[in-house]
RNA sequence: GGGCGAUUAGCUCAGUUGGUCAGAGCAGCGGAUUUACAUUCCGCAGGUCCCUGGUUCGAGCCCAGGAUCGCCCACCA
């Protein structure tokens, strides 16, 4: 606890507060009697940074876990990372790309050290970083995918799989990724649109096969045929032909199946095929055949039984082809080959094509389909029940929208390629006997001395490891122990909550879900809430590559990370995109300022009194008797708050909790009672005690939004009895009796008139320090009593002198009257106004904005301006002319009224 | 080719089941400085709630159609 000073510092008081949360362990959560509450953290890439993204996503579980803390339930949150594959070996090889070296030189073993020794240097930083941002995790149980439990997990959970018949090795058309060099699951190649060609090639026909067309393509009408035109987007792979197809009811094409194809440059022949799979209505309504290329192509070669010819190496390189693009890089190969081509006259045509091609998730290179030996995951038998757990709401999303998305996902499922090609990773459990034919594997979590079947100490281990997700989707349970059993997992799971961004949903989400369901018999969590994606004021993802990334360390340092979760907070309605630019986290700070300055004035006015703030007793029993009608107001608005914010964390409005608390504090607390309360008598304890009460239960109110501030400022103003930190205080209640319909109508009356007042006064510009008389007149006799009442609250607060309150009171000739609520507010004005001092300062001004008015006509007149300047210029001026014309119209009504008086 | 979301004040956005919902913040403008707070206070917003129909006593809010923008999914080479 420190002195509060004028100024809120917030980089002091957090950088103390974080470091004393972890080393307290305040959020560390054992098996207990209370009701658990869990929530998943997403596992961060051990080599990320803390982006947007990522700070949004840990203040909103860091607020659902608070909120759930306060509210008396043994909350669980596990952090960690997870160990990322392909990013972090590619960080690695790069920093040894500095000294010359590459993964191949120091050999696995030896890179593999060089990997933990970077995780041990670096990959703790995004846990820092979430520290930072105040995240209660019980930093204690901090785990990485790598862990040897959660390896055991792995191990445990593919032998399980393997041994249900759901994992299979074979070849197939992967995603492959040529500068990573290995293969990629389908969710790890999203597929970005690109403006690529369709280029339109002929194979020439067997002599014999040629023949008259009917209708064909327009060039080759009336003509024999000599040739069979088919068209790719990736005329590389052409080198691997080896059939063209067509559809067997395309007229066009009938009388050549069965014929024979040159494929040129090669002069191997193709058989042209006739398959269903063929669309006649695409290019040419002939196809190229590469079954080693490409997924369709694979099928096709499988089912006419057509040759697999791969002809690129694990680095994009051409090969298995003629000995002019041996070697050669992919797309180099496509150019020559092209101009070759074109040189002899098979180019027909080049046609803009728009096409959705996959790209390396990590590195962003152009995937390459290829028929590969690889391990995969079946899925539809692990898709079924998670289907059903959703469907039967044994989980539910919110926003609601995205089940959909979800089921429609794992209804069309593909299997999952889970082997990867680097060394990074969890490797497979699987060895090969040297001796027994190849297909003999021996699944086993170590080690095996000899193979079981013939007896040979001759084993391999497989090379390849696995996909990171594939040890991601089990994080619920394995951190909680698993395969082991534990108290912690028999308590903990399932958990409550998952809290996460929208493209993680397949690479995560479901796969946890089927994961959970499978070794774990239940789901892995109740509740998803999917929240929305960060992006800058156009629209914007936020990305390096576009560079418009605003840290969010930058932010912290400059605002606090109470403004930033606080503004991060506001900025998105339940489950919509976060927009956000630098200048929205002042509202953050700003508001953290306004807590710790009304903290500071609530303790100034204690000072003295013999009441204590800190240790007042609470809850407190104050006779609604010894109650002013300001104070009986803000205790039913703050029973309203807290009813509101709470029913708003229950269901993901996280902007609503913050907007509501933020207009508690500041707009009736601060603006309105702590105003009133200054009138009063400094000694009243009755009043000490309501603001006391209200600031306190406000501050644990806002605590899960802004655990900083308030933390700090709770310690000043805690009751006696209270925990030893607001984290584990009580959440607010809202107390019934509290609420009070007829003291909010009628402060409402009061803020009515006292505005009234006051537009009064600004619009004739009369001094502050100028109090008019102001006479009320109503019909209504309470309302008559209550202002007789008010009178004082009345003076201050709006600044009028005396206050005559009556029934049908009349109005002088030169008084301004305004009606609210029935009550008549007159304001005599004679006197009130040094006219003649008004009249010199309006006019000095009116002239100033005649003259800037003379100015805007000139340059908007000015047709080099209008027509050359940028538009938002131009506007910009036009605007400004608005505005002063405007401001012209209001002074000439002032210079009327005041030559009236 | 499917699916989803958005369209409300100059800007960024709220508006839970249709009836004080036409709002907030920022920007702008006019004013205030012996103040808990200038990271402040007071005052000023007339915006066809994208368009067109429909349901209803009544619609930003429901329905149908359309427009624009954005996102996701899909093996058309």
């Amino acid at each position: 606890m420190v002195e509060l000073s004028s100024r809120y510092t917030p980089k002091d008081v957090e950088e103390r507060l974080y470091q004393q949360w972890e080393s307290q362990a305040l959020f560390h959560a054992e098996p207990d009697r209370r009701a658990p509450y869990t929530i998943v953290i997403p596992p961060p890439n051990v080599t990320g940074i803390l982006h947007m993204g990522h700070a949004l996503n840990n203040t909103i579980q860091d607020i659902c876990i608070r909120f759930r803390r306060m509210q008396g339930a043994n909350a669980l949150w596990v952090p960690g990372t997870d160990h990322a594959g392909i990013a972090t070996q590619n960080v690695v090889e790069k920093q040894l790309a500095k000294e010359g070296l590459r993964r191949q030189d120091l050999g696995r073993e030896q890179f593999l050290q060089r990997v933990w020794q970077w995780k041990e240097q670096y990959g703790n930083t995004i846990i820092r970083q979430l520290k930072r941002l105040g995240s209660s995790c019980d930093w204690q149980r901090t785990r990485f995918t790598m862990d040897e439990g959660l390896s055991e997990a792995v191990a445990e959970v593919f032998i399980r799989l393997y041994e249900k018949g759901l994992i299979y090795r074979g070849n197939y058309i992967i995603n492959w990724c040529p500068r990573c060099q290995t293969a990629l699951s389908d969710e790890e190649a999203p597929r970005k649109e690109t403006r690529g060609k369709l280029y339109y090639l002929k194979y020439p026909l067997v002599q014999g096969s040629g023949f008259k067309v009917q209708g064909g393509p327009r060039t080759s009408n009336l003509e024999p045929r000599t040739h069979v035109v088919v068209a790719t987007t990736r005329p590389e792979t052409m080198l691997g032909d080896t059939a063209v197809a067509v559809h067997p009811k395309d007229k066009r094409y009938k009388s050549l199946i069965g014929k024979t194809a040159i494929l040129p440059l090669v002069g191997r022949e193709l058989k042209i095929i006739a398959d269903e799979a063929v669309d006649p209505e695409f290019g040419t309504g002939a196809v190229k055949v590469t079954p080693a290329h490409d997924p369709v192509d694979f099928q096709l070669g499988k089912t006419h039984k057509l040759e697999f010819i791969n002809v690129m190496t694990d680095d994009g390189r051409m090969t298995n082809v003629p000995k002019e693009y041996e070697g050669l890089d992919r797309f180099e190969c496509r150019k020559r080959l092209l101009a070759t081509l074109e040189g002899q006259g098979m180019l027909e045509k080049t046609a803009d094509h728009l096409h959705a091609v996959g790209h390396c998730y990590r590195c962003d290179t152009v995937i390459e389909p290829r028929l590969s030996l690889q391990w995969f995951v079946k899925m539809k038998p692990l898709a079924q029940p998670a289907i059903e757990a959703v469907k039967k709401k044994r989980i539910t999303f919110t926003p609601a929208r995205w089940t959909k998305v979800y089921l429609n996902w794992m209804e069309h499922i593909q299997d999952w390629c889970i082997s990867r090609q680097i060394w990074w990773g969890h490797r497979i459990p699987v060895y090969y006997c040297q001796r027994c034919p190849a297909d003999r594997v021996i699944v086993s979590k170590t080690p095996p001395g000899k193979c079981p079947k013939c007896g040979s100490t001759n084993l391999k281990q497989d090379e390849d490891v696995l996909d990171t997700w594939f040890s991601s989707w089990l994080w619920p349970f394995s951190t909680l122990g698993w395969p082991k059993k534990s108290k912690d997992l028999d308590y903990f799971y399932p958990t409550d909550t998952l809290v996460t961004a929208p493209e993680i949903i397949f690479f995560w989400v479901a796969r946890m879900i089927m994961a959970g369901l499978f070794c774990m018999e239940d789901v892995p969590f109740r509740q998803v809430y999917i929240h929305g994606t960060v992006r800058d004021l156009t629209g914007k993802k936020m990305s390096k590559s576009l560079g418009n990334i605003i840290d969010p360390l930058d932010i912290i340092g400059q605002f606090g990370a109470d403004a930033l979760r606080y503004t991060l907070v506001t900025s998105t309605a339940v489950g919509t995109d976060v927009f956000i630019s630098e200048e929205k986290f002042v509202v953050g700070r700003n508001f953290a300022n306004k807590l710790w300055n009304v903290t500071r004035y609530v303790l100034s006015t204690v000072q003295g009194s013999r009441f204590k703030v800190q240790g007042h007793p609470s809850p407190f029993n104050l006779e609604p008797r010894t109650l002013s009608v300001a104070d009986r107001w803000i205790l039913s608005r703050l029973s309203h708050a807290i009813a509101e914010v709470t029913k708003a964390l229950d269901r993901y409005a996280f902007n609503e909790a913050a907007q509501t608390a933020y207009e508690l504090i500041w707009r009736d607390f601060c603006d309105w009672y702590v105003e009133v309360s200054k009138v009063r008598s400094q000694k009243s304890e009755v009043q000490l005690a309501v603001l006391a009460h209200v600031l306190e239960t406000a501050l644990r109110l806002l605590h899960p939004v802004m655990p900083f501030v308030t933390e700090e400022l709770w310690q000043h103003v805690k009751p006696a009895g209270s925990p030893a930190s607001i984290m584990t205080a009580p959440w607010p209640k809202a107390e019934k009796r509290w609420l009070d319909a007829e003291a909010e109508e009628q402060f409402a009356l009061f803020k009515a008139v006292v505005t009234a007042i006051r537009n009064t006064k600004a619009e004739l510009n009369v001094p502050l320090e100028t109090k008019p008389p102001v006479q009320l007149s109503t019909k209504r006799e309470a309302v008559r009593r209550f202002f007789e009442d008010q009178r004082p609250f009345l003076q201050v607060l709006a600044q009028v002198g005396d206050v005559t309150v009556g029934e049908g009171l009349m109005k002088p000739r030169d008084a301004s009257a305004t009606v609210v609520d029935g009550i008549e507010v007159i304001v005599p004005l004679s006197g009130l106004i040094d006219a003649a001092k008004e009249r010199r300062r309006i006019q000095a001004r009116v002239q100033e904005l005649t003259e800037e008015l003379g100015r805007l006509d000139v340059r908007l007149k000015d047709r080099q301006f209008t027509q050359r300047a940028p538009e938002d210029v131009v506007n910009q001026a036009k605007q400004r002319r608005e505005q002063v014309t405007e401001t012209l119209q209001k002074f000439t009504g002032h210079l009327q009224l005041l030559e009236s008086l």
